[in-house]
DNA sequence: TGGAATGAAAT
DNA sequence: ATTTCATTCCA
């Protein structure tokens, strides 16, 4: 029996458990969505996942196109059997697609900013990011686990049979290298990390990690760089003059108000507030889509989230990408014939529906529904999407494949993007859009059964395309496909795909993802946008089955 | 080639 | 529950 690697393709893997697929299953299996209504809207992006174009890594918003075009630190095109950490990379190996904080992570390093005298060690780097990453504000946070859906939807199109088979590698290694202790190693972490040390080397780690800490709050701080080096060495400074001075035990734990205490006593080297904000925090609304426009990207009043160094909410209990999962529990239940989706409009027999989804109050009628009222076939139903909160309440979506062949483009569409008549629409068509690089155009409300959609409406997706955005082209979306190649050059996914990208809108509101397919190839001129491709294959959509 | 982080998904 | 592996680079 020979070792199965991961990267091995399962053509049929029927087994088919449960009936519902896990993520990275054939995609030939039965379509269910679901989603939470109880998340906060998402926020809008509009930049490729994993687009090469970060050097406003913590404020994707406001990378303005022609920074991103002229970013020279872009990395080379890396060839696809680039081997990373000792696994074999033969041509056909597929890698898993990254989290959100692993593309944060990319991009944080990519941005450099953090000097590479302050710490150049990508062990102690992961440390800091991680440190910084708990602390960003969940509206940028979203950005991040919203490009990891993208990858992960762009990773599913790709290899639609690929399963990630965690062992898989790791015994093949133990085949070829058999070493003694390697089999057995079984490092975890934590016992790696609290099985060492005397007394000494843990006080030696604490200053470290001490150190990590402090960078991490140096950059919530809005420190980068030079300024960052500099206020770490005022910091050190600090550090030796306190040790010694007072022999170390004294002002421990005043040297950072790490605890969240506000009353550090170094607070006037150090400010306790966060100046910085997330800009990015205020995208969540659609400017976004014209956050290509926005150059100075300070213009908008940090409201939201506000960052905190020692974030003790909820904030992080839950993943959006969670959120989008599936459930385990939950079945569909029917809420809209076919029928009824067929005549769906922006004030069609679904609103009400969907109006459970926006509102849903113990006083609405039955939107709710336990896990066990429900036959699990439902979840088969392709017509019936499902929105479904933390509480088991559920409610309805639209699916293209109960629309017929006529509409295709209108699943989960409650903005009609796509248009009312033709299932191919141009977005220049579409009211509800914020056209970037025109701010003349105002986003219209949209009214969606008896909700009515606040502007803006949509926001989307992956990149843009910097050459014309500068030149003030008049579209609300692009894509950029070299912005598009570089990501797949990125994950070595690269087979330089022809023809489509997979385009995720988000809908602020009701936080359902909303996939379309992108022509490469399309020309984007003046005044003409260009048009969404809505082939829908389901196998396509199933992957967005969780 | 282990180490660092977080998170997804498998055992 | 616990483990693997996504990214990245260096010692």
């Amino acid at each position: 029996m020979p070792a199965i690697r991961e990267h091995d393709i399962y053509p049929n893997d029927v087994e088919d458990d449960d009936g519902m697929p896990p993520l990275v299953d054939n995609p030939n299996t039965s379509m269910s969505f679901t989603f939470f209504t109880d998340m906060t809207p998402i926020t809008a992006f509009s930049v490729d996942p994993t687009a090469l174009c970060e050097n406003a890594w913590d404020n994707p918003a406001s990378t303005s196109p022609a920074e991103c075009a002229d970013s020279p630190d872009y990395p080379a095109v890396q060839t696809i059997d680039r081997v990373s950490h000792g696994k074999k990379r033969d041509a056909s190996y597929i890698p898993r697609p990254p989290n959100a904080f692993i593309l944060f992570r990319s991009s944080f390093i990519r941005s450099q900013q953090v000097p590479e005298k302050v710490e150049g060690n990508h062990s102690t780097l992961s440390k800091i990011i991680g440190k910084y990453w708990k602390t960003l504000p969940r509206e940028e946070r979203e950005v991040w686990e919203a490009k990891a859906l993208v990858a992960q939807a762009e990773h599913r199109k790709r290899y639609p049979d690929w399963r990630f088979r965690p062992g898989a590698n790791a015994l093949a290694k133990l085949k070829v290298k058999d070493g003694p202790g390697t089999a057995n190693r079984r490092r975890s972490t934590q016992s790696t990390k609290k099985g060492r040390g005397n007394a000494e080397s843990k006080k030696k780690n604490k200053s470290k990690d001490e150190r990590c800490s402090m960078i991490a709050d140096l950059l919530v701080e809005g420190k980068t760089g030079a300024e960052l080096e500099s206020a770490l060495r005022n910091w050190e400074n600090g550090i030796s003059r306190v040790v010694e001075v007072g022999k170390g035990a004294v002002g421990r734990e005043g040297e950072r108000d790490h605890e969240g205490g506000d009353e550090g006593n170094l607070g006037e080297a150090f400010p306790t507030t966060n100046h910085f904000q997330m800009e990015s925090a205020q995208f969540s609304q659609d400017l976004f889509l014209l956050g290509h426009v926005n150059t100075d990207g300070r213009d908008h009043p940090a409201t939201s989230q506000p960052r905190c160094k020692t974030p003790h909410d909820d904030r992080f209990k839950v993943p959006l990408t969670a959120m989008f999962k599936r459930s385990l529990s939950a079945p569909a239940r029917r809420f809209a014939s076919p029928a009824d989706v067929q005549g769906h409009s922006r004030n069609s027999s679904l609103a009400s529906n969907f109006n459970d989804v926006l509102s849903d109050t113990a006083s609405s009628p039955p939107s709710v529904c336990t896990p066990s009222t429900f036959p699990s076939e439902q979840y088969e139903d392709p017509s019936v999407a499902v929105y479904g909160d933390s509480m088991g309440h559920l409610s309805p979506l639209v699916l293209p494949s109960g629309l017929g062949d006529d509409y295709p483009a209108r699943w989960n569409d409650p903005y009609n993007l796509l248009g009312a008549q033709s299932p191919v629409g141009s977005l220049s068509d579409c009211p509800s859009l914020t056209y970037g690089h025109s701010p003349s155009v105002s986003p219209v409300d949209v009214s969606f059964g008896n909700y009515t959609f606040p502007s803006p409406t949509l926001a989307a997706l992956i990149a843009t395309k910097p050459e014309n955005i500068s030149a003030g082209l008049d579209y609300p979306v692009s894509y950029d496909t070299q912005c598009y190649s570089s990501y797949s050059a990125l994950k070595g996914w690269a087979d330089d795909q022809e023809g489509f990208v997979p385009q995720v809108f988000v809908n602020q509101h009701a936080s359902a993802p909303m996939i379309y397919e992108w022509p490469l190839d399309d020309t984007i001129g003046a005044g003409h946008a260009p048009q969404l491709h809505n082939t829908f294959e389901s196998s396509y959509f199933t992957n967005f089955e969780f």
